[in-house]
DNA sequence: CAAGAAATATAGCAATGGCTATAAGTCGAG
DNA sequence: CTCGACTTATAGCCATTGCTATATTTCTTG
């Protein structure tokens, strides 16, 4: 190969992890909202709200209880563990510094909440903490 | 369904469909690249710098070619058609006014570019014209 | 020019994330 | 308490994106 590659392939693979758990955030983001605005999650809220089927839901559900961030009791509601409440919290608190950075930078509200979905999931911790400081900074 | 649900779903799709349309926005900048660089794009050098096998590779090329993006001779180099090439101009642009706007708002540079490889790919086109407008206005 | 080396293609497997259709469980109303 | 409506689970399909192993083609070199 060239000289010049450097590092690129591990970027791409970054953002291919990233990628990967990326569904699971929204998923326990989405169940913690559900949670608190109406007492309890179903999968056919959930599946609503992520504008998904039904078993598609399900089976996203299937995959969180694997990886401990969820349980739930068949045919009753899905539960976050401590884990999950926790993935849920951050994942909010992120999304909302990336909203305010856009609109921050001059992005339209109802803009920055489509893109932010998208982009919250490539924010690491330290461009996180950069949009913090920028915007207390101000 | 209660009320508030809104638009949340058509938010999901939005970033699922980018996700779709990610992968073959990478390959075909780094395609441009490297043939800007070596004059020609071979399999086992797009492989190596996406980071992934060359079968892999091989049959993302498969789809580049079913869309119109690319155009390739068996055993011979890879080629970008003209829609390619344009849009390998516009994600390149793109992919440096994210980095820009990211180091602008002090993020440090490497962790800028780490991160503009997964966040560039949901930046819309009106997020991207207030991303320019504000690094004008500096 | 005929190997052998290198590059590319193909075959086939796994996981993920969609879907529809259908089975099974729950719950409320007679 | 039973039956029908609603909810959830399961089965099975497709496409995508990875992978390894292997076949095929091209290139290089003796």
């Amino acid at each position: 190969m060239t000289e010049i590659d450097g590092q690129v392939p591990e970027r791409f693979a970054r953002a291919r992890e990233a990628q990967s758990v990326a569904l699971l955030e929204d998923y326990v983001e989405m169940i913690g909202d559900l949670i608190s605005e109406l007492g309890e999650a179903r999968v056919a809220d959930i599946a609503e709200r992520m504008g998904v089927a039904q078993p598609t839901a399900t089976k996203a559900i299937s995959r969180l209880k694997r990886e401990g961030l969820a349980t739930a009791r068949p045919y009753r509601g899905v539960f976050l563990t401590e884990e999950g409440a926790d993935l849920a919290d951050r994942v909010r608190a992120r999304h909302r510094t990336v909203v305010e950075l856009l609109v921050a930078v001059g992005v339209p509200e109802e803009v920055a909440e489509l893109d932010a979905e998208g982009i919250e999931h490539h924010v690491c911790d330290e461009t996180l903490a950069a949009f913090e400081a920028f915007l207390k900074s101000r």
